[in-house]
DNA sequence: TTGTGTTTTATTGCCTCC
DNA sequence: GGAGGCAATAAAACACAA
Protein backbone atom coordinates (compact mmCIF):
# COMPACT_ATOMS: atom_id res chain seq x y z
CA UNK A 1 0.00 0.00 0.00
CA UNK A 2 1.44 3.59 -0.74
CA UNK A 3 2.49 5.54 1.69
CA UNK A 4 0.23 8.63 2.23
CA UNK A 5 -3.07 6.64 1.95
CA UNK A 6 -6.00 6.91 3.68
CA UNK A 7 -5.18 6.77 7.74
CA UNK A 8 -4.14 3.38 8.16
CA UNK A 9 -2.61 1.50 11.53
CA UNK A 10 -1.99 -2.13 12.71
CA UNK A 11 -3.83 -4.39 14.65
CA UNK A 12 -3.98 -8.54 13.91
CA UNK A 13 -5.33 -9.72 11.21
CA UNK A 14 -6.90 -6.55 9.62
CA UNK A 15 -6.05 -5.06 6.45
CA UNK A 16 -5.41 -2.24 4.09
CA UNK A 17 -8.35 -1.90 1.83
CA UNK A 18 -8.08 -2.51 -1.59
CA UNK A 19 -8.21 0.14 -4.03
CA UNK A 20 -10.36 -1.83 -5.89
CA UNK A 21 -14.38 -1.84 -6.30
CA UNK A 22 -14.84 -4.54 -3.67
CA UNK A 23 -18.34 -3.51 -1.89
CA UNK A 24 -18.36 -7.35 -0.07
CA UNK A 25 -14.83 -6.69 1.54
CA UNK A 26 -15.28 -3.29 3.33
CA UNK A 27 -18.56 -4.27 4.99
CA UNK A 28 -16.90 -7.50 6.03
CA UNK A 29 -14.72 -7.45 9.51
CA UNK A 30 -14.54 -10.32 12.35
CA UNK A 31 -13.32 -9.54 15.61
CA UNK A 32 -13.74 -13.08 16.55
CA UNK A 33 -12.11 -15.21 14.97
CA UNK A 34 -10.21 -18.15 16.61
CA UNK A 35 -6.86 -16.54 14.73
CA UNK A 36 -7.22 -13.58 16.17
CA UNK A 37 -3.70 -12.47 16.67
CA UNK A 38 -1.39 -13.07 14.46
CA UNK A 39 0.80 -11.60 12.84
CA UNK A 40 -0.99 -10.43 10.01
CA UNK A 41 -0.41 -6.47 8.66
CA UNK A 42 -3.21 -4.48 9.95
CA UNK A 43 -4.74 -1.60 8.67
CA UNK A 44 -8.20 0.30 9.14
CA UNK A 45 -8.97 2.74 6.56
CA UNK A 46 -12.35 1.17 6.25
CA UNK A 47 -15.50 3.54 6.39
CA UNK A 48 -19.14 2.67 8.21
CA UNK A 49 -21.73 5.23 7.95
CA UNK A 50 -19.23 7.80 7.03
CA UNK A 51 -16.98 7.47 10.16
CA UNK A 52 -13.42 5.19 9.80
CA UNK A 53 -14.24 1.99 11.42
CA UNK A 54 -12.20 0.93 13.98
CA UNK A 55 -12.25 -2.94 15.39
CA UNK A 56 -11.02 -3.96 18.74
CA UNK A 57 -12.88 -1.07 20.18
CA UNK A 58 -14.27 -3.44 22.93
CA UNK A 59 -11.07 -4.84 23.78
CA UNK A 60 -10.58 -1.29 25.27
CA UNK A 61 -8.41 1.27 24.32
CA UNK A 62 -4.71 0.24 25.38
CA UNK A 63 -4.47 -2.44 22.10
CA UNK A 64 -5.64 0.02 20.26
CA UNK A 65 -3.17 2.93 20.94
CA UNK A 66 -0.62 0.19 20.98
CA UNK A 67 -0.68 -0.70 17.40
CA UNK A 68 -2.66 2.42 16.55
CA UNK A 69 0.74 4.32 16.86
CA UNK A 70 3.10 1.97 15.50
CA UNK A 71 4.23 2.69 11.46
CA UNK A 72 2.61 0.65 9.20
CA UNK A 73 3.79 -2.99 8.58
CA UNK A 74 2.89 -5.66 6.51
CA UNK A 75 2.32 -9.01 8.38
CA UNK A 76 2.64 -12.34 7.79
CA UNK A 77 -0.55 -14.68 7.92
CA UNK A 78 -0.24 -17.18 10.70
CA UNK A 79 0.68 -20.68 10.19
CA UNK A 80 -3.21 -21.49 11.17
CA UNK A 81 -4.41 -19.32 8.96
CA UNK A 82 -2.29 -20.43 6.02
CA UNK A 83 -2.82 -24.29 6.87
CA UNK A 84 -6.57 -23.27 6.19
CA UNK A 85 -5.81 -21.26 3.34
CA UNK A 86 -3.68 -24.06 1.76
CA UNK A 87 -6.12 -27.08 2.69
CA UNK A 88 -8.95 -25.10 1.06
CA UNK A 89 -7.23 -24.07 -1.90
CA UNK A 90 -6.57 -27.86 -2.16
CA UNK A 91 -9.98 -28.15 -2.68
CA UNK A 92 -10.55 -25.57 -5.50
CA UNK A 93 -8.26 -23.04 -6.38
CA UNK A 94 -11.03 -20.57 -7.39
CA UNK A 95 -12.58 -18.28 -4.97
CA UNK A 96 -15.82 -18.19 -5.22
CA UNK A 97 -17.59 -14.40 -3.44
CA UNK A 98 -19.68 -16.43 -1.05
CA UNK A 99 -16.55 -18.60 -0.15
CA UNK A 100 -13.79 -15.75 -0.09
CA UNK A 101 -16.65 -14.30 2.52
CA UNK A 102 -16.94 -17.62 4.32
CA UNK A 103 -13.36 -18.28 4.74
CA UNK A 104 -12.47 -14.78 5.89
CA UNK A 105 -15.02 -14.99 8.84
CA UNK A 106 -13.52 -18.60 9.68
CA UNK A 107 -9.45 -17.49 9.97
CA UNK A 108 -10.42 -13.72 10.54
CA UNK A 109 -9.14 -11.73 7.69
CA UNK A 110 -11.01 -9.11 5.20
CA UNK A 111 -11.85 -10.89 2.14
CA UNK A 112 -9.23 -8.99 0.20
CA UNK A 113 -6.90 -10.70 2.14
CA UNK A 114 -8.05 -13.87 1.19
CA UNK A 115 -8.50 -13.05 -2.58
CA UNK A 116 -4.95 -11.54 -2.47
CA UNK A 117 -3.79 -15.27 -0.72
CA UNK A 118 -5.68 -16.81 -3.36
CA UNK A 119 -4.38 -14.87 -6.44
CA UNK A 120 -0.91 -15.54 -4.92
CA UNK A 121 -1.04 -19.09 -4.51
CA UNK A 122 -2.66 -19.31 -7.60
CA UNK A 123 0.79 -17.74 -9.41
CA UNK A 124 2.96 -19.74 -6.95
CA UNK A 125 0.99 -23.09 -8.23
CA UNK A 126 1.55 -21.74 -11.97
CA UNK A 127 5.03 -21.45 -11.40
CA UNK A 128 5.56 -24.87 -10.07
CA UNK A 129 3.84 -26.57 -12.68
CA UNK A 130 5.47 -25.25 -15.76
CA UNK A 131 8.69 -26.66 -13.30
CA UNK A 132 7.09 -29.85 -13.60
CA UNK A 133 6.15 -29.44 -17.12
CA UNK A 134 10.12 -28.70 -18.13
CA UNK A 135 11.51 -31.56 -15.63
CA UNK A 136 8.88 -34.15 -17.92
CA UNK A 137 9.98 -32.48 -21.10
CA UNK A 138 13.32 -32.64 -20.55
CA UNK A 139 13.34 -36.16 -19.11
CA UNK A 140 11.25 -36.98 -22.58
CA UNK A 141 14.13 -35.24 -24.52
CA UNK A 142 16.79 -37.57 -22.45
CA UNK A 143 14.72 -40.40 -23.25
CA UNK A 144 14.78 -39.90 -27.30
CA UNK A 145 18.18 -38.39 -27.39
CA UNK A 146 19.64 -42.05 -25.92
CA UNK A 147 17.83 -43.88 -27.97
CA UNK A 148 18.09 -41.41 -30.72
CA UNK A 149 22.43 -42.16 -29.72
CA UNK A 150 22.33 -46.01 -29.58
CA UNK A 151 20.19 -46.21 -33.29
CA UNK A 152 23.23 -44.14 -34.43
CA UNK A 153 25.80 -46.26 -33.39
CA UNK A 154 24.16 -49.34 -34.66
CA UNK A 155 24.33 -47.82 -37.98
CA UNK A 156 27.75 -47.32 -37.90
CA UNK A 157 28.48 -50.90 -36.71
CA UNK A 158 26.25 -52.24 -39.56
CA UNK A 159 27.70 -50.04 -41.95
CA UNK A 160 31.28 -51.17 -41.02
CA UNK A 161 29.78 -54.70 -41.62
CA UNK A 162 29.18 -53.96 -44.69
CA UNK A 163 32.15 -52.46 -45.39
CA UNK A 164 33.84 -55.78 -44.39
CA UNK A 165 32.00 -57.96 -46.15
CA UNK A 166 32.56 -56.01 -49.36
CA UNK A 167 36.13 -56.57 -48.59
CA UNK A 168 36.14 -60.12 -47.59
CA UNK A 169 33.75 -60.74 -51.32
CA UNK A 170 36.18 -59.13 -53.36
CA UNK A 171 39.19 -60.66 -51.77
CA UNK A 172 37.92 -64.19 -52.17
CA UNK A 173 36.92 -63.09 -55.88
CA UNK A 174 40.55 -61.83 -56.60
CA UNK A 175 42.15 -65.10 -54.83
CA UNK A 176 39.49 -67.19 -56.96
CA UNK A 177 40.74 -65.39 -60.19
CA UNK A 178 44.30 -65.92 -59.72
CA UNK A 179 43.38 -69.29 -59.16
CA UNK A 180 40.93 -69.77 -62.23
CA UNK A 181 43.17 -67.91 -64.42
CA UNK A 182 46.17 -67.74 -63.50
CA UNK A 183 46.17 -64.01 -64.60
CA UNK A 184 47.38 -61.76 -61.82
CA UNK A 185 46.73 -58.45 -64.32
CA UNK A 186 43.43 -58.75 -65.02
CA UNK A 187 42.17 -58.97 -61.62
CA UNK A 188 42.33 -55.78 -60.63
CA UNK A 189 40.88 -53.66 -63.50
CA UNK A 190 38.17 -55.60 -63.38
CA UNK A 191 38.29 -55.42 -59.21
CA UNK A 192 38.24 -51.85 -59.78
CA UNK A 193 35.32 -52.18 -62.16
CA UNK A 194 33.11 -53.53 -59.66
CA UNK A 195 34.48 -51.85 -56.32
CA UNK A 196 33.75 -48.35 -58.53
CA UNK A 197 30.51 -49.58 -59.54
CA UNK A 198 29.54 -50.48 -55.47
CA UNK A 199 30.28 -47.63 -54.69
CA UNK A 200 28.78 -45.48 -57.06
CA UNK A 201 25.52 -46.33 -55.08
CA UNK A 202 22.34 -47.31 -56.98
CA UNK A 203 22.58 -45.82 -60.37
CA UNK A 204 25.89 -47.23 -61.47
CA UNK A 205 25.74 -50.81 -63.42
CA UNK A 206 27.60 -52.95 -63.74
CA UNK A 207 29.68 -53.81 -66.95
CA UNK A 208 30.35 -57.29 -67.01
CA UNK A 209 27.55 -60.10 -66.53
CA UNK A 210 25.38 -58.45 -63.71
CA UNK A 211 23.64 -55.78 -64.38
CA UNK A 212 22.68 -55.16 -60.99
CA UNK A 213 25.02 -54.78 -57.76
CA UNK A 214 23.07 -57.15 -55.83
CA UNK A 215 23.65 -59.80 -58.97
CA UNK A 216 27.28 -59.24 -58.50
CA UNK A 217 27.29 -59.50 -54.73
CA UNK A 218 25.27 -62.54 -54.53
CA UNK A 219 26.77 -64.16 -58.08
CA UNK A 220 30.11 -63.59 -56.71
CA UNK A 221 29.76 -64.84 -53.50
CA UNK A 222 28.11 -67.65 -54.80
CA UNK A 223 30.19 -68.62 -57.64
CA UNK A 224 33.76 -67.89 -56.37
CA UNK A 225 33.23 -68.79 -52.46
CA UNK A 226 36.40 -71.24 -52.35
CA UNK A 227 34.81 -72.91 -49.31
CA UNK A 228 31.99 -74.12 -51.57
CA UNK A 229 31.82 -77.61 -52.53
CA UNK A 230 30.76 -76.30 -55.88
CA UNK A 231 34.23 -74.92 -56.30
CA UNK A 232 36.83 -78.01 -57.64
CA UNK A 233 40.40 -77.15 -58.86
CA UNK A 234 39.73 -73.51 -59.01
CA UNK A 235 37.00 -74.01 -61.24
CA UNK A 236 33.44 -73.84 -60.74
CA UNK A 237 31.91 -77.34 -60.49
CA UNK A 238 28.91 -75.75 -63.03
CA UNK A 239 31.01 -74.22 -65.32
CA UNK A 240 32.64 -77.87 -65.41
CA UNK A 241 29.24 -79.73 -65.48
CA UNK A 242 27.62 -77.36 -67.87
CA UNK A 243 30.21 -76.58 -70.18
CA UNK A 244 28.43 -72.91 -70.85
CA UNK A 245 30.62 -69.68 -70.01
CA UNK A 246 27.49 -68.25 -69.91
CA UNK A 247 26.68 -69.25 -66.29
CA UNK A 248 28.79 -67.22 -64.87
CA UNK A 249 28.87 -63.69 -66.46
CA UNK A 250 25.40 -64.33 -68.23
CA UNK A 251 26.53 -62.33 -71.16
CA UNK A 252 24.01 -60.58 -73.19
CA UNK A 253 22.00 -62.33 -75.75
CA UNK A 254 22.07 -59.73 -78.68
CA UNK A 255 23.01 -60.39 -81.85
CA UNK A 256 25.60 -58.04 -81.66
CA UNK A 257 23.59 -55.33 -83.84
CA UNK A 258 24.80 -51.95 -83.14
CA UNK A 259 22.09 -50.59 -81.34
CA UNK A 260 22.24 -53.10 -78.69
CA UNK A 261 25.90 -52.29 -78.49
CA UNK A 262 25.62 -48.79 -78.28
CA UNK A 263 22.66 -48.94 -76.17
CA UNK A 264 24.84 -51.16 -73.95
CA UNK A 265 27.68 -49.08 -74.14
CA UNK A 266 26.27 -45.93 -72.95
CA UNK A 267 24.06 -47.68 -70.37
CA UNK A 268 26.22 -50.45 -68.77
CA UNK A 269 29.64 -50.06 -69.87
CA UNK A 270 31.79 -47.72 -67.82
CA UNK A 271 34.36 -45.70 -70.32
CA UNK A 272 37.01 -46.48 -68.38
CA UNK A 273 36.60 -50.04 -68.84
CA UNK A 274 35.86 -50.17 -72.38
CA UNK A 275 36.45 -48.18 -75.25
CA UNK A 276 33.97 -46.83 -77.41
CA UNK A 277 32.05 -49.37 -79.14
CA UNK A 278 32.37 -47.56 -82.27
CA UNK A 279 36.21 -47.60 -82.26
CA UNK A 280 36.33 -51.14 -82.00
CA UNK A 281 36.64 -54.16 -84.30
CA UNK A 282 34.26 -56.43 -83.31
CA UNK A 283 35.75 -59.26 -85.71
CA UNK A 284 38.52 -59.42 -83.08
CA UNK A 285 38.14 -59.81 -79.24
CA UNK A 286 39.29 -56.64 -77.35
CA UNK A 287 42.34 -55.82 -77.82
CA UNK A 288 42.58 -52.01 -77.80
CA UNK A 289 42.04 -49.31 -75.00
CA UNK A 290 40.34 -51.79 -72.34
CA UNK A 291 41.40 -55.54 -72.26
CA UNK A 292 41.79 -55.65 -68.63
CA UNK A 293 45.49 -55.92 -69.55
CA UNK A 294 44.76 -59.31 -70.42
CA UNK A 295 47.53 -61.03 -72.72
CA UNK A 296 46.38 -62.58 -76.25
CA UNK A 297 45.54 -66.38 -75.21
CA UNK A 298 43.56 -64.76 -72.28
CA UNK A 299 41.59 -62.62 -75.00
CA UNK A 300 40.07 -65.58 -76.13
CA UNK A 301 38.18 -66.28 -72.54
CA UNK A 302 36.37 -63.25 -73.01
CA UNK A 303 35.51 -63.55 -76.80
CA UNK A 304 31.92 -65.07 -75.85
CA UNK A 305 30.80 -61.56 -74.58
CA UNK A 306 31.82 -60.02 -78.06
C1' DT B 1 25.31 -7.21 13.17
C1' DT B 2 24.87 -6.69 8.53
C1' DG B 3 24.50 -7.64 3.74
C1' DT B 4 22.10 -10.41 0.58
C1' DG B 5 18.92 -13.57 -1.42
C1' DT B 6 14.27 -15.54 -1.00
C1' DT B 7 9.49 -15.59 0.30
C1' DT B 8 5.22 -13.49 1.24
C1' DT B 9 1.81 -9.90 1.15
C1' DA B 10 -0.12 -6.31 -1.36
C1' DT B 11 -0.67 -2.88 -5.34
C1' DT B 12 -1.17 -1.53 -10.07
C1' DG B 13 -2.53 -1.79 -14.64
C1' DC B 14 -4.46 -4.29 -18.21
C1' DC B 15 -7.66 -7.61 -20.05
C1' DT B 16 -11.91 -10.36 -20.48
C1' DC B 17 -16.54 -11.42 -19.46
C1' DC B 18 -21.20 -10.40 -18.45
C1' DG C 1 -19.03 -0.08 -16.83
C1' DG C 2 -18.17 -3.09 -12.96
C1' DA C 3 -16.16 -7.41 -11.22
C1' DG C 4 -12.63 -10.42 -11.13
C1' DG C 5 -8.33 -12.62 -12.93
C1' DC C 6 -3.55 -12.29 -14.06
C1' DA C 7 1.28 -10.55 -14.81
C1' DA C 8 4.51 -7.53 -13.18
C1' DT C 9 6.25 -5.33 -9.48
C1' DA C 10 7.03 -3.11 -4.82
C1' DA C 11 8.11 -3.69 -0.32
C1' DA C 12 8.17 -5.90 4.11
C1' DA C 13 9.44 -10.08 6.45
C1' DC C 14 12.39 -13.67 6.88
C1' DA C 15 16.60 -16.81 6.53
C1' DC C 16 21.27 -17.24 6.63
C1' DA C 17 26.16 -16.80 5.87
C1' DA C 18 30.20 -14.01 6.92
Amino acid sequence: MPSGTVFSTLLPNQTAPSTSSQPLDSLFLSASSPFLGSRSMVSFADFQGGKRFRPYDENGDEEIDEYFHQPEKKRRLSLEQVHFLEKSFDEDNKLEPERKIRLAKEIGLQPRQVAIWFQNRRARWKTKQLEKDYDSLQASYNDLKTNYDSLLREKDKLKAEVASLTEKVFGREKQEGNMEQGVGSMQEPQQKCLIDSASEGEGSKVSIGASKEEDISSAKSDIFDSESPHYVDGVHSALLETGDSSYVFEPDQSDGSQDEEDNLSKTLLPHYIFPKLEDVDYSDPPNSSCHFGISEEDQAIWSWSY
